[in-house]
DNA sequence: TTGTAGGCGTTATCAG
DNA sequence: CTGATAACGCCTACAA
């Protein structure tokens, strides 16, 4: 069942066919509905593959992200697939894990998919040491790149990022007004937005004329358990502290059972604040104060991008979007 | 930069080549190595369209879900992603939502993308009325399609589920077993699956020589606040119950809350059981006891069933795994 | 072991 | 407005 099966029974050529096919004004109404009705009989449907070979393209961008399972990229990759989708665009998706060589593994193999650009979805891709991007640098030589929370310059590459500095600035800047005197800054790993948001603590701690201590500044694994050892461990090594603010809701959520097991009173004795304003920060008592960093806004930013990039049109290199508190039970301002 | 290309710089034909790409084995080791050395030297990789054009196959699934961020669903497509990736297909993400009509249509959409096959995730998909499945039936003349946690029969459709009814079942039968009298059942929708939870919920409770009341099986959005809201709106309408059996993980948070607010101690005056075992049940103090369906074994066996469909083999049209109770702090048996 | 030639189903360029 | 024909880049008999 192809184009020739077509243009056969409706007694026309190809070319008029693939004409119908791409609403080409240039064939006169009764031909266009002969080819129509044949089409319908005969179920007809083109062929995407060499319709792609001639083109060169296949109406696809590629997704990837490091784990989609992690509920804020989850949220990620769903409004870009809808946004993407509703601009007859098909997703690839691709996960990545976090490792640098497999990263880059699945750039390529993404890339050898001919899709027309690919999405970087999360912080996990910009790494602080330059020489570790080069390769998002290679290859946006062949494909636009665009960063969904990351920010890279280069060409080809177009980034659209929440502003994390100001937003943990702010939040810690919140705390401290409201009487915090210690508070715990709690991040899982070494991307280029934990450290953004790591200076934004830095800078709000200094702002309120305290002086910055290494031991407030702690990493831990991005798991519910793991946040609550480490706290328990922290304080009962004698490290106090009456807020706890964390670059991620799991990570808050683990501060709220460390509270809970040993008794310390939220928000009264302890703040808390977390980042990112997931379903997570919703399920403990109290609910957890949260940065929202706005996925949605992110996402459809960067497909109305990506979508003037590739028509060519005139785009910012960079978008930044502003987060925004959202108050709940763990504080009390 | 195309075969061609590298047929004229490494001195041999256009079939060589092909053959060198493909791992032909009737090719002189001397001549593999001259060719793949130009293919290096010239960056040259495979044009996918042309080779799909010929082959009819892109190597690529469709993975349809209703929505990508709902938590369950999110780690479904992480899984099949993961396994199909290492089977060496693509993935190609589709988000139907929830009404019949869409569902229909993107299943279209992808059919036309000429996909090997589409993976359905969720039990979103399969209706009570067999005539609101016939599109499936008819999809499935064209492709293979895969069922996670879903059930129908037909030519070329493949199930994989988790015996929901049986979990349910046996989650009533053991509050009831440790003296609970008044379970209540909530859930969110009339899918296949949820329909096999109710009826399993039913069956312990006649299975116990009570009887099934209406009122305790209630209906409720699949939203933290819906749940709260219902529950605190039965309680005070005289409704009692010392047990709350939830079909989703979210409506057993939504429990906790509630019991919280209302100041009902969990487990004493309370017991809850969620399903999914999401990291949802474990955000609550209490920690929620939580129906494991598996979601990692379901998807692992989807791809591998799917893989013997491609290659022809012989494998049985549903599979069935056994879900798991997690026992935690919101019972006491 | 290697090369030639035909086919996969479109789109696009011309010529009419 | 319509038709013939040449790409698009690869795979694969078949021939040598």
């Amino acid at each position: 069942m192809n184009i020739y099966d077509v243009s056969e029974h409706a007694h026309v050529s190809i070319a008029t066919v693939s004409r119908v096919i791409n609403g080409n004004p240039n064939v006169s109404e009764k031909t266009r509905q002969r080819v129509l009705a044949v089409m319908e009989e005969l179920g007809y449907t083109p062929n995407v593959f060499a319709r792609s070979l001639g083109l060169n393209t296949m109406k696809t961008i590629g997704i990837m992200c490091s784990d989609s399972s992690d509920p804020w990229l989850a949220e990620a990759i769903y409004y870009l697939e809808k946004e993407l989708r509703s601009n007859g665009y098909d997703s690839i998706l691709c996960c990545s894990g976090y490792l640098p060589e497999t990263k880059k593994k699945y750039l390529e193999l993404l890339c050898s998919k001919r899709v027309d650009a690919i999405i970087l979805t999360g912080s996990h891709y910009i790494e602080a040491r330059p020489k570790d991007n080069a390769y998002l640098l290679e290859t946006a030589k062949d494909i636009p790149l665009m960063l969904v929370n990351g920010s890279l310059e280069g060409e080809q590459i177009y980034s659209t990022v929440c502003d994390d500095h100001a937003a943990v600035c702010s939040a810690a800047a919140s705390l401290i007004k409201s009487g915090r005197k210690s508070i715990l800054y709690l991040y899982s790993g070494n991307s280029y937005s934990n450290l953004r948001k790591l200076s934004g603590y830095r800078k709000a701690v200094r702002d309120a004329g305290f002086t910055v201590k290494e031991e407030l500044m702690v990493l831990c694994q991005k798991d519910l358990d793991a946040a609550m050892e480490q706290l328990k461990k922290l304080s009962s090594s004698g490290i106090h502290f009456d807020a706890v603010l964390a670059a991620e809701d799991i990570l808050a959520v683990g501060a709220v059972k460390y509270a809970d097991q040993a008794g310390i009173k939220i928000p009264e004795d302890l703040n808390i604040i977390g980042y990112n304003n997931s379903i997570l920060s919703r399920c403990t008592t109290p609910e957890i104060t949260s940065v929202d960093n706005k996925v949605e806004a992110l996402c459809t930013t960067t497909v109305n991008t990506l979508m003037k990039v590739l028509n060519n049109g005139n785009v910012p290199a960079k978008t930044t979007i502003t987060p925004e508190l959202i108050k709940r039970g763990t504080t009390n301002f």
